[in-house]
DNA sequence: GTAAGACCTCGAGTATGGTTGAGGTAAAGC
DNA sequence: GCTTTACCTCAACCATACTCGAGGTCTTAC
């Protein structure tokens, strides 16, 4: 693992500016993992003198809200564009924070519900000691197809292998 | 995509033995992915004198209960190690797929309690339309560390990049 | 001034869950 | 018998989300 050790330090310069070091080590992430956001556009920096990064304040709380979302399911592809719609010239408001965590509520939501829904299902099934093939609506939930005897059709085409719910 | 059309056929050798298609087809998986499942050790097959692969119709309960789990969030690996507790001599009776149902039924129950505890923190800090970096229970659960002024720590080192909970 | 530690880039590697394609064989339909 | 499907293996590739290492530079502490 990178150095992300805690005794405090100095920030870069004694200045506002934040170093990656500095950034890692407060939002207790790696520093490749913050070169790795920056490729992927989910944060910036700028380079001083000697060509190393240099950060706001500001992006403490973006890869705060990138943990946040990332807990939600929400892909890195779709937390970026969210973030780009963030005002690159002022500082991000209340309400522009508020924006996005009301957009990752919705799916957070839908998620929980399709679980849910999910849980019910199985809790069915464990009932009935089953998973039937025929009538069970975890494995055939719209109970048609299947010529001879028994079978199980078209499951999950929908199923969430990576964890998340598109937005 | 591979061969996964829907007109009936006949079964291999019009015997009870699947052919991989006639698994895919009835499945609603590529045949791509039961090959895959069977160097996962997640199903089995013999092979006839041409070196076909052949099925019981037992691979069909056990495909859609990968199917099913893989919607819970289980990963491959312990639905694997799941599976691996079936009896290989006799098939599967209610109790054994009830047995892996309860398993992952807590599984999931942990993963909504989680998901709906994040959203409600999520809505405590909609309502206040803050993300604060002090005091808001997303970013800094602990409420400890960071020196200088603000500072978000130790976010999320729990997450969940993979939607799965560990079991 | 010097040494340690932090930082730089770039490519490769890890893990999950598959898909795709090449080159060749088997089985089914007519 | 011949053609069309289906099937076989094996290697490579895709996407996501990072991590690791090599080889070299910059900053900081003393």
């Amino acid at each position: 693992m990178e150095s992300t050790n805690t005794r405090p330090r100095r920030l870069a310069a004694t200045k506002q500016a934040l170093s990656v070091g500095d950034v890692a080590r407060r939002c207790g992430v790696a520093v490749s993992t913050l070169h790795f956001y920056e490729t992927k556009g989910l944060i910036h920096s700028w380079r001083n003198a000697g060509n190393q990064r240099r950060y706001t304040r500001d992006v403490l709380r973006r890869v705060a809200v990138i943990k946040i979302a990332q807990r939600t399911g929400v892909p890195l592809a779709e937390i970026q564009q969210a973030l780009a719609t963030l005002p690159d010239s002022r500082t991000p408001t209340a309400a522009d924070w508020r924006r996005l965590s009301e957009r990752w509520r919705a799916a957070l939501d839908e998620r929980i519900t399709q679980l849910t829904l999910l849980r019910d299902q199985l809790d069915g099934c464990i009932g009935c000691g089953c998973l039937s093939l025929a009538q069970c609506p975890l494995r055939n939930p719209g109970d048609v197809l299947g010529g001879d005897g028994e079978g199980a059709q078209r499951l999950g085409s929908d199923h969430v292998s990576n964890g998340s719910t598109a937005l």
